[in-house]
DNA sequence: TTAGGGTTAG
């Protein structure tokens, strides 16, 4: 274009500045910004929201957005949700919801959009209380509310707990598209409640809605979750059969973890082997802990061993092999394991719990000392391990952390983030509130038994979100039925 | 005349 003497405009910006978005790097965007500057577009509005939204889609770049955002004055809702859809895009939901409240502040009316990624970023949190606040926000100010922004609220109410919720806003939308049956049958998988999400499905193909290869995603999950062994297999042939949609790695690794769960082992690796797709990590990773919570241990060893060839810095990877090495009592290994990482600079992900209390958010972190009633909380910590002892609990222990000293083992399990979470809420709640935890970890077996002696003797329905599925402890017995 | 932010999985 500038080869043939055509200058762009501030009309061909936007169109620039998303097609840098889309390709995502900060130095091309960067080069972009530079040029509309010395244009003198950067005081037009539809050029600095689209700049910010540019920014915020290239890795590091939501500092830079930030400072556009700053820069400006009189933003309307569009540059408002340019930066706080950017936030939730990388993970920085709190200070998305910081940025809505001070839009709030300024009076600055936000609309559809703004409402949608402020759902995402409740997802993130696991903030129902902000959520309900927001859908009735949403009825109060006749926010309209597009498929997208139903589809936003029933997805927000699945994954922050309340997926009968989720169900019923669903069966009150007129005009259901794909992405709502997707949400409506994921969330049912979440929650365990894999027959009624397969139900959904088989409605939703009478209702006329042609499934795609996401919503197949939901409903192997769904099958997984539930030990549907034999209908998951069928559904999973009928993508190609009936649909034409080919199976793409996701679809397999789905398949993979419902033959594991169910503890087809063998039949999973062969499932494996005959995979016309090479298989990835993730599977790899499915397939090693099947091993270990089956007792194939020496497949289990050598399949990590190869992977760990593959990927030497990817953490989880000589956790595995730790945690085989613990299940096989090979005490030297699992150490040098921990030499290797130490020697390697790798640490493993910290497990951390997350709980809205009274329109808070608190997150707890294994071992942080930080929180202001750190000793109190840890004080509650033992008082509830000794009461649910007395109701039987017997704490297990190889699971443990691998960069935790053997002789602690025990204090460690008892310092994960979702105990201290759990006991947070004992104390700061009246008795027989349900508690509500999001974890970003797995929930760990120890923490799983330890959570529904809790619900038993302290009479509390406690949800936990992990980071795969929901587990509903009432009377200590856990929705999962321990399968997960 | 022309332009801006958003939903399902991984």
């Amino acid at each position: 274009m500038l080869s043939y003497g055509i200058w762009p405009n501030k009309f061909t910006y936007p169109f620039v500045l998303k097609a840098c978005a889309g390709i995502g790097e900060l130095k091309l965007g960067q080069t972009v910004h530079g040029s509309v500057v010395k244009l003198g577009f950067d005081d037009d509005s539809h050029v600095l929201n689209t700049m910010v939204h540019m920014y915020c889609c290239c890795d590091g770049g939501v500092e830079y957005g930030r400072k556009v955002f700053d820069e400006m004055r009189n933003w309307d809702s569009v540059g408002w949700s340019a930066m706080i859809g950017g936030y939730v895009r990388w993970g920085l939901s709190s200070e998305a919801v910081g940025l809505f409240r001070e839009m709030q502040v300024v009076g600055v009316e936000p609309d559809e959009v703004t409402m949608v990624c402020l759902l995402s970023a409740c997802i993130d949190l696991g903030a129902l209380e902000l959520g309900k606040w927001l859908e009735a926000y949403i009825e109060r100010e006749n926010v309209p509310k597009s498929a997208v922004l139903w589809n936003a609220l029933i997805d927000m109410f699945a994954k922050c707990g309340d997926v009968d919720k989720a169900l019923s806003l669903f069966r009150s939308m007129s005009q259901r598209n794909i992405v709502s049956w997707t949400s409506v049958i994921d969330g049912m998988a979440m929650h365990g409640r894999g027959t009624e999400a397969v139900s959904l499905f088989e409605e939703m193909k009478k209702d006329g809605v042609v499934p795609d290869d996401v919503s197949f995603i939901g409903l192997l999950t769904a099958c997984s979750h539930s030990a549907l062994v034999e209908q998951g297999k069928g559904y999973f042939y009928s993508m190609t059969k009936e649909f034409g949609i080919s199976p793409k790695i996701e679809h397999y690794g789905c398949m993979v973890d419902l033959l594991c769960r169910a503890g087809h082992v063998q039949e999973a690796l062969d499932f494996v082997q005959r995979m016309p797709i090479k298989p990835n990590p993730v599977i790899w990773r499915t397939l090693i802990n099947a091993c270990r919570a089956h007792g194939e241990l020496t497949i289990g060893e050598k399949i990590t061993k190869e992977l760990i060839k593959y990927e030497p810095m990817h953490d989880s990877n000589y956790v595995m092999l730790s945690n085989i090495y613990a299940k096989m009592f090979s005490w030297e290994k699992k150490t040098m394991i921990r030499e290797v990482m130490a020697k390697k600079g790798m640490r493993k992900v910290p497990g951390s719990t997350m709980i809205e209390l009274y329109n808070e958010i608190y997150e707890f972190v294994s071992g942080d000392k930080s929180h202001s009633e750190y000793k109190i909380i840890h004080q509650m910590v033992d008082d509830i391990g000794k009461e649910i002892r007395k109701a039987g609990f017997v704490a297990s222990t190889s699971e443990v952390l691998l960069d935790i000293d053997e002789e602690d083992k025990e204090g460690a399990v008892n310092r994960h983030s979702e105990k201290l979470a759990i006991a947070f809420a004992l104390m700061k709640t009246p008795p027989g509130t349900p508690i509500r935890i999001v974890k970003n970890l797995r929930v760990c077996e120890d923490c799983h038994s330890a959570t529904k002696f809790i619900s038993k003797t302290y009479k509390r329905e406690i949800l936990v979100r992990d980071r795969n599925r929901f587990h509903r402890f009432i009377d200590g017995v856990c929705s999962c039925k321990d399968f997960w």
